[in-house]
Order: C-alpha cells, then sequence, then structure tokens
DNA sequence: CGATCCCGCCAGCTC
DNA sequence: GAGCTGGCGGGATCG
C-alpha cells in the first residue's frame, strides 16, 4: 500500500527544465531519506521511461506516521540537502543555488544570504552539532520552503500523467509540518499551480497555465468596477471563504495585475482586503490580513511574480513588492473574457467590498481602463490613491475608450461633497493618444503606493487622461509636487456643481463623467443607479477647491478619508472639510487608524439594499447572501461539486472538476 | 521598536 | 470519532 500510497515526483533532478521522464516517485525518495540513503554524487535517482501509476488516491486515507523519522526540525535543510544530492549536481549548482537560496527579502543582500545558506547548510548537514545550532527564523521561512516545494516539481510539467502530491509526504520530505504545506499550496492553488485532487492530494500542474490564469484575475480585477456585475454575479456564497488563502491571494494578484506600476505595498493590500472599514476592531484585522498577506507574498516571492523592493521615503525606507510576472498575457484575449470563463469568473462578493473612501472607477464592460487598488484606505487617516489610468498591461491593447467613466465610491463613512466638474467627454477623448514612454515617465514611483505616514492624509487619485491633460510627468517618491500644483488649476474645468453625499454604509456612488451633474447616478450597494438623498450645489456657492497635490497624473485629492478631490478628465470630486483650508492634511482626529470617524452629519438615510460593508463569516453568515466573484480558486465549485462551503473545514474532494480541468 | 512571519492551537468540516 | 483543513493571532525574531 506505501507503494501506492506514495506519489510521482516528475522531473525532480531537472525540476525547472521540465526534463521529461526524469520521475523520482516520492516514495521512493522517502525510503531514500529513511535508510539515510544519499545517492552518489551525480548519481541519477530516476525511472527514465516508467510511468509513475496514479493510484487511486481518491479513496485513501493518507496513514500518518508519526513513527516516521522526522527530519531534524532544527535541519530544516536536511531533506534538501538529500534532494539536490539526488539532484544532478548541474542542476544542482545552477538552479538550487540560483532558486532555492535566492533571497526573498531584498536582491541586495543575494550574494551575502547565499553565503549564509550554504554555510548554514553545511553546518547543519556534514556537522552534527545541529541541536546546537537553531535554524535562523529565515531559514525556515515560508518563501525558502517554497523554493524547496517548487524546486520538486517542474515549471513545465510534459507528458500527461498527473504529477501528484502528498501533503503528508511533501510535508515529510522538506521537514516541516503539513501546516506550512497548507500555505504554499493555498497560495500555489490560487493561480492554479496545483489543484486539489483528494485530501492529502494536490495535483502539479506548474506554470503552462499561469499566464491563462493570471489574465483572468487581471480581467475580474478590471471587470471589478463594473458594478452592475459586480452585484449580479452572485453565485455562492461568500463567507468565510472571503479570506481563504486562496481567495486572498487571488485579491491580492489582482491588484499588482491592475495596478499601473504593478508595485503594492502590503499595507495597501491589507486595507483592501479589510472587509469591514467600519469596524473600529480593525485594527486586529488588519494585523491578521498582514500576516496572512506576508505569508502570500512569500510564496509568490518565490515563483518569481512579486519581489520586495525597498523605496525611499521621507523617513527611511518602505517595502514595497512589485509585480515581475508576466504581464503579456492579455494579448488575445481582448478585454474579453473568453466564453467559458465568462460564466466562471464572477465577481466575489468579497470583491465588492472596499475600505471606506477607497474609490472604485467603474468603467463600461469592456472598459480598457483597470482599477488600481493602490490606494489608502481611510481608516488610518491616509487615504487612497486610485489610478484611472490604464495600466502598463493595457498598453498595447485597448485602443478603445470608455465613452465616459463611472467613478465607484463605495460606502463613504463620511458625507462629502463631490466636486463635478463638467468637462465635456470629446475634450478627454482628444488628449488620450499616449505613447508607452509616455506612460511610463508617468508612471508613479513605489512610494505613492506606499504606506505614508499617517498624518500624510492624501489620497491620490488619477486619470491618465487627465494627468495628461493637467499635469506633467513626475518622478516618483515625492510629496505634491509644486509645479503640478500651480499647473493643473487653470487646467481644470470650473467645476459646474457640488454634490453632496451623505454618508452610508454600505451606499456607493457611481459618478458617471461623461454625463452631466444632473444625470449622475448614485448607486447604493452598487445596484442600479436610483435617487438618493443629494444635494447639488452650484459652484457659485462654494469656494473653489485648492488643489494641494497635483504631481503628474495626481489632479485630484483626496484631503480627508471620506472627501475626495478626484479629477476623471470630466469631472472632480472634492471633500467639503478642505474647502478652504488649502491643506492636504488631516486633521488629527482623522488620522484615527482604523476607525471611521464620526459622521459629520446627523441623517436619516434609507439603508442600502444590501450592505455594501462585508462581513466575516464570525458576524455574518447572511443567508441567501451571495458571493458577486469567484476566484479560479473557486471555480471549482462552479463547475462541478461544491467545494469548500464554508470554514476552514476539510474541503470537499472534487475530482471532476479536477480531472475536466 | 516596528516589521516580519513562525508556530501551533483549535474550530469547522468530511469521511 | 478520527482526521483534514486552514483561520487565526501570540509572540519570537529580525532589521
Amino acid at each position: 500500500q506505501m507503494e501506492h500510497e506514495c506519489l510521482a515526483l516528475r522531473d525532480l533532478v531537472s525540476p525547472r527544465k521540465s526534463r521529461a521522464n526524469s520521475v523520482l516517485t516520492l516514495q521512493e525518495n522517502i525510503c531514500l531519506d529513511r535508510r539515510k540513503i544519499t545517492p552518489h554524487k551525480g548519481e541519477h535517482v530516476t525511472m527514465n521511461g516508467r510511468k509513475v501509476p496514479t493510484p487511486d488516491l481518491t479513496h485513501m486515507t493518507p496513514i500518518k506516521h508519526p513513527e516516521r523519522t522526522l527530519p531534524d526540525p532544527w535541519t530544516p535543510t536536511a531533506n534538501l540537502k538529500m534532494l539536490i544530492s539526488v539532484a544532478s549536481p548541474d542542476i544542482r549548482d545552477r538552479e538550487m543555488k540560483k532558486t532555492l537560496f535566492r533571497p526573498i527579502e531584498n536582491e541586495d543582500k543575494v550574494a551575502e544570504e547565499e553565503e549564509e545558506e550554504d554555510t548554514e547548510m553545511d553546518d547543519s548537514y556534514d556537522i552534527g552539532d545541529e541541536f546546537e545550532k537553531r535554524p535562523s527564523r529565515k531559514q525556515k521561512s515560508l518563501g525558502l520552503l517554497c523554493q524547496k516545494f517548487l524546486a520538486l516539481y517542474p515549471d513545465y510539467p510534459t507528458g500527461s500523467e498527473a504529477v501528484s502530491i502528498s501533503l503528508d509526504e511533501v510535508a515529510a520530505n522538506l521537514g516541516v509540518e503539513r501546516r506550512r504545506i497548507y500555505d504554499i499550496v493555498n497560495v500555489l492553488e490560487s493561480l492554479m499551480l496545483v489543484s486539489r485532487l483528494a485530501k492529502n492530494q494536490y495535483l502539479w500542474h506548474g506554470r503552462p497555465r499561469l499566464n491563462e490564469t493570471l489574465q483572468k484575475l487581471q480581467q475580474q480585477g478590471r471587470q471589478q468596477r463594473y458594478h452592475l456585475q459586480m452585484e449580479q454575479a452572485a453565485t455562492s456564497s461568500a463567507r468565510r471563504k472571503d479570506k481563504s488563502l486562496r481567495i486572498m491571494s487571488q485579491k491580492f494578484v489582482m491588484l499588482f495585475l491592475v495596478s499601473k506600476t504593478q508595485m503594492v505595498t502590503l499595507d495597501t493590500a491589507a486595507k483592501i482586503l479589510i472587509e469591514e472599514s467600519h469596524d473600529m476592531a480593525n485594527h486586529s484585522k488588519y494585523k491578521t490580513k498582514v500576516r496572512r498577506l506576508y505569508d502570500i507574498a512569500n510564496v509568490l516571492t518565490s515563483l518569481s511574480l512579486i519581489k520586495k523592493v525597498y523605496v525611499k521615503e521621507d523617513r527611511g525606507r518602505k517595502p514595497v513588492f512589485q509585480w515581475i510576472g508576466p504581464t503579456e498575457f492579455h494579448a488575445q484575449a481582448n478585454g474579453q473574457l473568453t466564453a467559458p470563463m465568462k460564466g466562471k469568473m464572477v465577481r466575489h462578493a468579497s470583491f465588492n467590498v472596499v475600505p471606506t473612501s477607497a474609490l472604485h472607477f467603474p468603467g463600461e464592460g469592456h472598459s480598457s481602463e483597470p482599477l488600481d487598488y493602490s490606494r489608502k484606505s481611510a481608516s488610518d487617516g491616509a487615504a487612497c490613491r486610485l489610478q484611472f489610468d490604464e495600466g502598463a498591461y493595457m498598453a498595447s491593447q485597448a485602443p478603445a475608450f470608455t465613452k465616459h467613466h463611472l467613478a465607484y465610491l463605495p460606502s463613504l463613512s463620511q458625507p462629502s461633497v463631490l466636486m463635478l466638474y463638467g468637462a465635456p467627454p470629446a475634450a478627454q477623448e482628444s488628449s488620450r493618444p499616449e505613447t508607452e514612454e509616455k506612460r511610463k515617465s508617468e508612471e508613479e514611483g513605489p512610494s505613492q503606493t506606499a504606506k505614508r505616514p499617517k498624518r500624510d492624509a492624501k489620497v491620490r487619485l488619477r486619470n491618465r487622461r487627465t494627468k495628461q491633460q493637467f499635469t506633467p510627468a513626475c518622478s516618483h517618491d515625492s510629496p505634491p509636487r509644486e509645479d503640478g500644483e500651480r499647473q493643473s488649476p487653470p487646467r481644470i474645468p470650473a467645476a459646474s456643481h457640488y454634490l453632496y453625499v451623505p454618508n452610508s454604509p454600505g451606499l456607493n456612488f457611481l459618478l458617471s463623467a461623461g454625463h452631466a451633474p444632473g444625470g449622475v447616478a448614485l448607486s447604493p450597494g452598487g445596484m442600479s443607479a436610483l435617487a438618493m438623498p443629494c444635494v447639488l450645489l452650484p459652484s457659485s456657492q462654494i469656494p473653489p477647491y485648492p488643489l494641494t497635490d497635483s504631481r503628474a497624473g495626481v489632479n485630484f485629492n483626496v484631503v480627508t478619508p471620506a472627501h475626495f478631490v478626484l479629477g476623471a478628465g470630466a469631472f472632480a470630486v472634492a471633500g467639503p472639510s478642505d474647502f478652504g483650508r488649502g491643506s492636504a492634511l488631516s486633521s488629527p482626529e482623522q488620522a484615527k487608524p482604523y476607525g471611521s470617524p464620526a459622521p459629520r452629519f446627523k441623517h436619516s438615510f434609507p439603508p442600502p439594499l444590501r450592505s455594501q460593508t462585508p462581513h466575516t463569516p464570525k458576524e455574518v453568515a447572511a443567508p441567501g447572501s451571495k458571493a458577486l466573484f469567484q476566484t479560479p480558486a473557486t471555480l471549482g465549485a462552479a463547475t462541478g461539486t461544491a467545494r469548500r462551503k464554508r470554514g476552514s473545514a476539510q474541503r470537499r474532494l472534487d475530482i471532476g472538476h479536477l480531472m475536466a480541468s
């Protein structure tokens, strides 16, 4: 039975080169491990041409082997060492050293840390004092573990035989608890690098479908602003699924894919992923979210999809994760989901959720404008920044521009005044053409997405078209530029109206940039436009809003968490409290972390049809609530058997959709 | 001291 | 009831 229990580890010898027919079963590997048999240097333990039978794992209950001699916990690299020995020397030298020991945190330290790793490995393996040598935290990092994990499997498997993964065995092989393997496979599963075959069993797919997955995620991210679809695409219960590492991972990836700079800070991502923007207890949620994002980021780093870079800030530097994965996978999609995917890639409800003050710019379904989540939530007084421009991935496609833009302002926690500028859409179009070079030159630096000091309450939103229209290129990582500030105001069309919008949890606004203020559609809960309490004020009755941050592309500010000044070419939205203030700094009370400032206006407001405010499963398991979004990780449910229905409980086995896939 | 994230408890779920 | 899954957060380590 053990023979059948084991799983094939294909191409172990050449994990990244997809050397066909190089098969080493994990069983064999384990046996080697148990017997402390280490192949001679350069010895290939392969089963060339042997197609490892795929046992019927579905109904097999993996046996726990408490007696199994696990690798010394203090020598986490022991098994790796063994694997390396098993592998061919060239691979060991070329791949392992390059990949396995590549520090995941900072490229600057590659050489230095490689030495450390090598030294440590030698010590722990060749010397018998591993008991005394406690491996550093870094050596036990999830990132390194993921590197080892990935080294076991080829990026691009060849042949048709399944490459299955036994969590138990991999965990044993890597010398970690299975819990850690879950962290890895969940992220990998979110990108469909693996899929769950049975309990304790996963299938390794590798990267052939990565681009496709990323493309779908990208499209989802872009479609997220399509509020109607967000409302309609409801298929399954959100609940705890929202929080799963898989979903979170996909969301995290989406942030990169829809971001023009393709840079995301964990701080930003965490806030975006925090669901209850009004919940004062969000601080702990934030911390937890960040923890998970670290986990995800480490795995994604191991996949070479992102890397951590440091950007200079006023005070020190800030870590930012930058997307280094593929970006050209969109070419054939032309902004449209493929037919089969269209039904599957439905928005998960949690994707509707954004922190207070976060802005969406929904466009038409085919709009070419992605949504940039690189924004700050209002929670800490810093605001969100939103790009309204085309992402880098859009540079080569989607010449069609949305005729008019919709600003999606979900769940404002405070009453806001939206300053509507009435630039004719035609004028926008004329300014639209833009070269890639220009786009790049205008690309903001990482620091813009990096966490800012809490005192900095600025929120920057920008529209690519308007930025061209209003502002010159600018360098990144700089406070509001004076030149921009000087230049922008004169170019902004005169605001024709101000719109006062009372806050209401779950209330979303849909502002049509191409329409007159009177035609603005306000959309509670992101549903169809309907009337809502608001007041339109002639601009003459409100002092001009001082633009304080108009660096390139930043043609609107959010000075307070809930107040926005944005310019989408056709309109701008301004916060009331900033009128006449002339400062982009938030007041102290607005800098309260993770809390919503008390509403300034008491108002009776009809509750939203459906609260946009998310709820954690703990708090709410809204019966009948529907997920508005489905990520690839949840596609299994859409294609067949329901997968994990709720909670972190054992997932149902879903063989059908996996086989189909 | 803030950033990072390892570690393992334990609840929810399937078998 | 055993075992799988993974959310979760304490707290150790790192810089």
